[in-house]
DNA sequence: AGCTTTTTTAATAGCGCTAACATCAATTTG
DNA sequence: CAAATTGATGTTAGCGCTATTAAAAAAGCT
């Protein structure tokens, strides 16, 4: 008696379905695309609609499809811009889609990732995205795949033979941006690579030692280990500035490695880039963050998990096809942005 | 006949009452920490909960309980690190409590901000968190109001008379940096602004300037303008340096700012910090992602998610209280993180 | 013992939505 | 012209959980 309205907003699909004349599963199909509505009765449930703001519950609807627009996405890694972004493009897709997101964090040992899965599994996702680390985790992808859930792998450096993949391609990217570096006259390019257990890592090396190899005149490549951090990056860069015949050019593979390589020039009192041009990779809000702002290569992360979304959507919708398996490899396009970390060689080297 | 069970992996409520030979019921209380059930059939339910791998299956549970638990999350401003932890708190909260977390986005126009407070509403939220812009709009928290929504500003600089707020002292940890670079010898100090609309701003250069006036001997106060853009930074860094007699230190309002002023320094050919201190605050990855790292304030912003989560879920169970409106303003704790961009005033300034 | 008061447990009715089937008119066909 | 075929909508039965009410068991009182 003391609470008039239940829940003060709540419009829900009922209520549509009064405003409209129409019942309740019509007001459903128009929602879902369904097709199977007259044109007129469509158009009549979308005025009802707009007109009461209604927007349908996230949770009943998965509740009601049992599961199925529920999927999970697995993240460990807060290096800041690439989750944030990932984390944006995924809700963006699941409200889009209408899917319910299951977030769950683990870190990186295998068993916090196991549990993690477990959670995942237990709560009844239809599929799972699995972000830059997780993606190369064999271990959680034969887990998923044994509970009959659809795994999508996103920024592996290549294809899988057990899950789906959403991707760029590294190695076309690595090559771009050596032949960017070329062109500018450099000839004695320094590498900082990537954790070695990401495959992505390996992809950007080999486009790098391919696209050097075709330079003429020839280029040296003067390649130094990296795990992705800005600390990494500092040393390998530290490394590169004291060898004997430096090099004239950085290729760090990614923006914070590229943004460490940049500071240990500026130590040096290196001008970047007048003495030295250094490039990054992935274009996080580091890459512009920092003076000079990086030429680096845009990865197309919140594209790339609103793909992952619709991919797992997809293919957990029509359980037919789960075990014909025909593995989908989508590949996003990058871009090779130049700022202002590069320029034309120095004659002076 | 084709699928034998339903679901893959879902462990309903159902399984774990039969497993401890309890009724759903008994479970949902264990589950849910309401009392009045005994130690041994609780331990009995904790049991089965555990061998079976059951977790609580959020959407039901949001719709049972018609909307209570489900909380709403307004966000605009995917600015990297910030948004990337707020995120991750808010998450994790959620998980832990068992909340149903809504994400909307929307830009900084009001007409977005309202349309997106529209949508929350229309989607029987119980409470909705308005982290850093979106806290100081009274507009947005006037209709969340008559909505009957509760509402929690995050980072705001001071309490709200009309939200309940969570925050930290952005005037005392201002006022402490500032007190570290005076003990450092600094007396030239430069001040970037931050956002003018932002109260956090606000308070943070009161806080500079509190403490600045208490210096002995005396300090002289450099102030310039910004808006918590690295480029703003790097232009404010500018001016301070070329001033007939520039600072010896920059406390900047934030770490992309601070960023800016490192890089404007590094390309004076100032070294940091023996020529020019150099601080930020709020301790984003940024941060540790420059060389120097940053002295800056860590403010603990996943925990503010979190706490805001809290209080929305618990302001929002007993609706008796709401009117008498005994507003909360939670201030959490900051840190003063020393680290290589401060030292001590070189003598040939 | 017989009764009321406290615990503790069980049963029932939805929350908002969708899948699957049922219905009913408007066609088409033998 | 009755029967079969469409196309557009309406009905019914849950999805997994919680609130609420009813029931049973345990404990306290005269």
């Amino acid at each position: 008696m003391s609470r008039t309205k239940k829940r003060s907003g709540g419009v829900t699909m009922d209520h549509v379905a009064r405003e409209a004349g129409v019942s309740l599963m019509t007001v459903s199909r128009v929602m879902n695309n369904v097709p199977g509505v007259k044109a007129s009765t469509r158009e009549a449930v979308m005025r009802a609609v707009k007109e009461l703001g209604y927007s349908p519950n996230a949770a009943a609807r998965s509740l009601a499809r049992n599961g199925a627009g529920r999927i999970g996405l697995l993240y460990s890694n807060p290096s800041a811009g690439y989750l944030s972004q990932f984390l944006v493009g995924a809700l963006d897709g699941a409200q889009t889609s209408g899917a319910l997101l299951v977030i769950e964090k683990c870190d990186i040992s295998p068993d916090s990732e196991s549990a993690a899965i477990g959670r995942l599994i237990a709560g009844g996702v239809a599929g799972v995205i699995l972000p830059a680390p997780h993606a190369e985790s064999d271990r959680a992808i034969a887990a998923l795949r044994e509970a009959g859930v659809v795994a999508i792998a996103v920024g592996t450096g290549h294809a899988r033979s057990d899950a789906h993949a959403v991707r760029m391609d590294d190695f076309a990217a690595a090559a771009e941006m050596t032949r960017h570096l070329v062109e500018l006259g450099h000839r004695r390019i320094g590498f900082i690579k990537g954790a070695v257990n990401q495959t992505a890592s390996v992809e950007r090396l080999l486009g790098f030692e391919t696209e050097i190899r075709r330079a003429d005149p020839p280029a040296e490549p003067l390649v130094e280990p990296g795990d992705f951090t800005y600390r990494s990056g500092f040393e390998a860069a530290e490394r590169l500035l004291t060898l004997e015949h430096p090099p004239t050019a950085i290729f760090a593979s990614n923006d914070d490695m590229a943004a460490g390589a940049l500071a240990a020039a500026h130590r040096r009192g290196l001008d970047v880039p007048g003495d030295l041009s250094v490039t990054g990779f992935d274009d996080t809000p580091l890459a512009t963050a920092v003076w000079p702002e990086l030429t680096t290569i845009r990865q197309p992360v919140a594209r790339m998990a609103e793909a992952a979304l619709r991919l797992v959507l997809q293919e957990s919708r029509d359980p037919s096809r789960r075990d014909l398996r025909a593995l989908i490899d989508q590949l996003l396009p990058h871009q090779l942005i130049v700022r202002a970390s590069t320029g034309r060689v120095s004659d002076n080297s």
